[in-house]
DNA sequence: CTAAACCCTAGACCATACTCTAGGGCAACT
DNA sequence: AGTTGCCCTAGAGTATGGTCTAGGGTTTAG
């Protein structure tokens, strides 16, 4: 048994042209064609594309992808070449997993402010310290003046 | 006191062009310019440049970032909005969070079987397989021949 | 045997987010 | 006054990752 593009369409959420696209970059070379030049996906193939989603879902390159998949036609040879770019890549997650905390912690932060009863009293108080700096500076008030 | 456009890249890691570029954006209209037409960054403009940077880091639009800021600069009769817009990206950050961890553990999966000491018969065995797929489905064989 | 529903390629087009160039003004030092 | 090093805008160009169209072949049910 073997799927059309259609079907690993459906069953990985990538579009159609994606899955085409794809393939034009060089990221299907695994993929083999029938007698009538269709596209045939085997089950492999379904976890090999997995595995691309796995890495492009945490922002791996195009290019980088395909050097990984690149080196997995070429078999076990190069299993340091494929352990390498995997560490790197494990590497650059672990940074933008802390990235990504440190900033949530900050929007949490906001979103504390505007939800506390205060909200209207914080945020007034910001404005004006940051319309009061402007005034020292010499410059134009760029914030909305309210209209009582 | 206020910072030059130079002073203000070097401490935000941003380049001049892309601080540019949001202002053009309009995510930057907090941003007043002094008698020579030159941006004048006060200590609160770096502030909410954080939140935008912030906000950037964390794969927000720059057109829902603008939003953002365009209700800042209404003052405090809009933070209602801002607490629905930031929860909402929360949320997607939240989601975006999850799926990185489990895309993470699939290559700290991959990468166990590359680091282990049987990585060379275990990725012999999965290739072994995808080759026998091919060739049930009446396929060619797209991976590398060992040459002996 | 034909219509509907697939499949294919090449290549144009689009969205997003920058990045850079050209042309010109301002500020400070020499 | 000239040179250096900033600043400005407008707009062109680039990189990335799709998305779609045109033109054409295949497969399947009626």
């Amino acid at each position: 048994m073997t799927y059309t593009i259609k079907e690993v369409a459906e069953k990985t959420g990538l579009s159609i042209y994606t899955l085409r696209f794809y393939d034009k970059q060089g990221l299907l070379p695994f993929v083999s064609r029938n007698s009538s030049g269709y596209r045939a996906f085997t089950t492999g193939d379904l976890q090999l594309l997995k595995t691309i989603c796995c890495l492009k879902n945490t922002d791996m390159k195009i290019s980088d992808i395909r050097q990984y998949i690149t080196y997995v036609m070429q078999g076990p040879s190069s299993i340091p070449e494929r352990r390498t770019l995997l560490q790197a890549h494990q590497q650059a997650i672990l940074a933008k997993q802390a990235a990504i905390e440190k900033n949530l912690q900050e929007i949490e932060f906001k979103l504390n402010i505007y939800t506390s009863p205060e909200a209207e009293t914080l945020v007034n108080q910001e404005l004006a310290v940051a319309q009061a700096e402007k005034i020292a500076n010499d410059l134009s008030n760029p914030f909305q003046v309210k209209n009582a």
